[in-house]
DNA sequence: GCTGATATTGACAGCGCTGTCATTTTGGGT
DNA sequence: ACCCAAAATGACAGCGCTGTCAATATCAGC
């Protein structure tokens, strides 16, 4: 029932091997041709075969998405630029949730990505800073790139925002505001980003000549429960800052539970700044300002830098810095 | 470099057939034979070749999840429970978001659902109520299972929780804390469940001699921003409820924001119900009081359909029912 | 109109695996 | 020890496509 090359090639009139190229969008085929064999497809409703199609060039068309332990909204914005990409060139987007990536042996993940028959790999923070994961990739050759990723100078390595910018973005909004005790709550340390989140806020914080009061800065580790835990802990001190920049949505988010909990009202007595503009910052109330990241947009671009550029061709200087935006919402207020 | 399956039917001593056997857990290998074959495989770090397998047992070791405007967090439980299952049998999950699916023309359908190349494929609502999308995935003749689908009558046609039952719970638990006045923001009625949770909702409320005011009942589709319409048309009526039933959490949190910022005070002058119990139940504050379905578990079952039972088994009366658990949490009070 | 370079096309093998079916081995019963 | 059914194993073709390389068509220049 299903139609194969063959019989587009016969109903074309011409060799397998020229429809093939046709379809591969392979260089030397007469225009006239290449009509006649995209009409005898179109009549056909050719599709090909994925499997045989795999087998016979050594790809898989396949891109897998791993991540662990990422806000949903985020890693559902990635995932969709990268399949809208995926479905443009005929590949296809498995997603591979990882959990206790830390966790895993060397040898459970070589395993794993053993058995993943794809042709490049996305990777999300934080298993963009899992070293086993990164050497396995390395020894197998797999090709892969890393969403929000950046060496530790801040120079991205994948698509991503330049993350010390953006946190000094929110500070220096803060500050103009009129806050001068700011608080501060860092993300998972095994993220680069939450470094560079928190050398952005201290960076911005001196440049105003604002001290840093190290009883209002906080370790999380980007989760909603550790953004609760760092607010109380936050709270239990002697004085209390007008503001608290959370480095994630989520952190923020718990920041506001506890001080709804308390009594504390937002943004009258705090404002709470976050970070990614994820589905979480427009769902609380009041909403969140924070930096928005194109997630999709970084997404679509690593799919394209997976399945468009040659594999053996070193990307030249290849610019995979995105734009952050600074959302002010009703989560601050100037004093 | 990467050993076939030749390789270790070498090591082993036996035929490639027999490997392969093992592999495939058929009938009819020694035991001894499977062992000796299972070893090799292990020695070689043999991994099979999912083109090549696919192509000569015409499989595609892959299933899909398709899905449109879903909550972020419910659709990425469902996504892990179905990748769960997936990995342990060799299967590979593929994402499919599908922007608007509702003005997709048949043809667009049919075109799409063709270049998937998968042996099933998992839907969520909205998709499972989609007309043209149900009747070309019958006419390929391709198999699909349809998560927290139903029949009108209630019955479930693939994994799913009792909508009406669950609804009916959560106006008890209402009525119960005291509350008479409830409103009702009803989801997308593209949704079978939303007129199934509607109808629960009508039913305790009859049930207990409660009339329902139609000035509280708002027509709402399932998004944030229609629960926060929702609310403001109820709150622009004379008299106000004293607790409103949302058929999600999303527009449940759309409420709360409007109650924020009419001085509206949850739960003390309000009481918000909501239903799924996704990340956002628990990420606004206060938190709300919900129903929880166990999505995770919903999209294992469904993946594991599509996978191990036969094609052209028709199922019995398989069991596809699971339950939901109201949880309460501060969103509600008993006035 | 002829030549040689270039553009276009085709024949064929084989990617790595499984289905089919033939062959060999095993083991219980006599 | 021998027979036969049942269990275990193997030989081989072929799934649908693309890579390689050979064959043919085209065309500019003279």
């Amino acid at each position: 029932m299903k139609s194969r090359i063959h019989d587009v090639a016969e109903r074309a009139g011409v060799s397998m091997k020229t429809v093939s190229r046709v379809l591969n969008q392979e260089p030397n085929v007469a225009d006239k041709t290449r009509e006649r064999v995209l009409e005898a497809a179109r009549e056909l409703r050719y599709t090909p075969n994925l499997a045989a199609r795999g087998l016979a060039a050594s790809k898989s068309y396949l891109v897998a998405l791993l991540y662990d332990s990422i806000s949903p909204s985020y890693l559902l914005k990635v995932q969709q630029g990268a399949t809208n990409i995926c479905q443009e060139k005929g590949y296809h987007l498995i997603v591979h949730p990882l959990r206790g990536s830390k966790q895993m042996s060397r040898d459970d993940i070589m395993t794993m990505l053993e058995r993943l028959p794809v042709d490049g790999i996305i990777l999300t923070s934080p298993l963009s800073e899992n070293e086993a994961l990164i050497s396995v990739l390395t020894e197998l050759k797999i090709r892969y790139i890393a969403i929000g990723a950046s060496t530790d100078t801040g120079a991205p390595v994948g698509p991503a925002i330049d993350n010390r910018s953006a946190a000094e973005d929110m500070t220096r909004f803060l500050i103009k505001s009129g806050h001068r005790d700011i608080g501060f709550i860092m993300g998972d340390p095994a993220h680069i980003s939450a470094r560079l989140r928190y050398e952005g806020f201290k960076a911005e914080m001196n440049a105003h000549g604002l001290a840093i009061n190290s009883e209002w800065v906080a370790q999380g580790d980007y989760s909603f429960m550790s953004g609760e835990a760092a607010a109380r802990d936050i709270f239990s001190r002697a004085e209390r800052p007008t503001a608290i920049f959370a480095s994630n949505d989520d952190m923020a988010a718990g920041v506001m539970a506890i001080a709804g909990q308390m009594g504390i009202s937002v943004p009258d007595d705090l404002s709470i700044g976050g970070f990614d503009d994820t589905a979480t910052a427009s769902t609380v109330w009041p909403r969140l300002s924070t930096i928005r990241q194109p997630a999709r947009d970084m997404g679509a671009r690593a799919a394209d830098f997976l399945i468009s550029s040659t594999p053996n061709m070193t990307e030249p200087q290849d610019n995979f810095s995105y734009e952050h935006h600074l959302i002010i919402r009703e989560s601050t207020k100037t004093i």
